[in-house]
DNA sequence: CTTGACCTTTGTGTAACCCAAGGGTTTTAC
DNA sequence: GTAAAACCCTTGGGTTACACAAAGGTCAAG
C-alpha cells in the first residue's frame, strides 16, 4: 500500500500518515526505485491501534514507547495500565474546568438576553463580563489550550 | 508599573504580560530613558478583563479585537455575545467527547483489574486496547488536542 | 562599587498535525 | 505515444498561549 491507500483505509490524511512514520510510529519500506513508502497490512493494523490509543487520551510519543516494547516482543500492557491510571484524573479535572465555563458562558448569554442589544457604553467594556468572577489565582492553576 | 508589578497585581507571569503587549491587547507607554514598559492603572482592569475572557473561553485573538473594538468606541457587545453563542456548542460537544473518554479508560482500567499483571502476549498488542470501538471517521470529525 | 533584582529583545520549544512549494513518478485518457 | 491528472517525495513554515534561556542594559541597596 502506498501513503494514501493506507490513509483511506483508515480514514485519517496522508499527512497524518507520513507524521506518524516522521514519528517513528511506522516503519515502511521503500520501493527501492523510487522511494516511495511501502506499507503492509500489519500496518494498516498497527494504524487503527493508534488511532485507538488516541481516542484513550496517549500522546504520539506514549505511543511510541508502547509499539517499540511491543516490537520487543515485552508486553506493554502494565506500562499502559499506569499511563491511563495517572491521566485520568487529569482528564476528569478537565471535564470538570470545561464545565464550568459552559455554565459561565450561559449565565452570560442569558444576562445578555435580557438586555438591549447596542447597549450604549462605548467607554468602560461589556459590562457583563467585568461583572464575572476573577479568575482566583491562588488555588490550583491550570494553564490550558481551550477551543482551538 | 513596570512589568513584573502588573503581572504580580493581576497574578500572572511577567512573560504572560509581555505575551499580551506582543499581541497587542495591552499598550503601554516607554520610558524615555530606559526604555522600560509603563503601565497605567487602566491597565491592570484591561488585564483582569483579558483574564475573565480567557476563563470564558476566548482566545488572545479574539481579546484583541474586542478591545480594538471598544478602543474605538464601538460597543464590542454584539459581537461577544456572538462569539460566545457560536463557542457554546463546541464546548458541550467536547465535553461529551472527554466523557466519553473517561468511560473508556474506566472500562479499559476495570478490565485490567481482573487480569493478571504479565499477560505474556508479546505477540499482538494489548488486545484490549485492540478490542476498543473504532473511532469511527464517518460522522463528524473533531481534530482536537487531548492533555498536554 | 558591586551585588542582586529587574528590565530589554530575540529565539526556541511545546502537541499533533495542516498546508504550500518545488520537483519526480505513475496512471489514465485521448 | 504522449499529455494531463493524480500521486509521491522532502523541506520548511504555520497553528495556541505562553514558558524559558541567553545576552546585555538598568536600578536600588549595602
Amino acid at each position: 500500500m502506498k501513503v494514501s491507500e493506507l490513509a483511506r483505509a483508515a480514514g485519517v490524511t496522508a499527512e497524518t500518515v507520513r507524521h506518524y512514520v516522521r514519528e517513528g510510529l511506522l516503519h515502511p519500506e521503500r520501493h527501492p526505485d523510487n522511494g516511495y513508502q511501502l506499507f503492509a497490512h500489519e500496518d494498516l493494523e498497527r494504524l487503527r491501534f493508534i488511532q485507538r490509543a488516541r481516542t484513550l487520551g496517549f500522546g504520539v510519543a506514549e505511543i511510541r514507547e508502547i509499539l517499540d516494547h511491543a516490537d520487543h516482543g515485552d508486553s506493554p500492557c502494565p506500562m499502559v495500565r499506569d499511563l491511563l491510571a495517572s491521566r485520568l484524573p487529569q482528564i476528569r479535572e478537565r471535564i470538570a474546568e470545561l464545565q464550568a465555563l459552559a455554565e459561565r458562558m450561559e449565565r452570560a448569554l442569558n444576562a445578555w438576553a435580557e438586555m438591549p442589544d447596542g447597549t450604549p457604553d462605548g467607554h468602560s467594556l461589556c459590562r457583563l463580563i467585568e461583572s464575572f468572577p476573577e479568575p482566583l489565582h491562588g488555588g490550583a492553576e491550570s494553564s490550558d489550550k481551550e477551543t482551538p
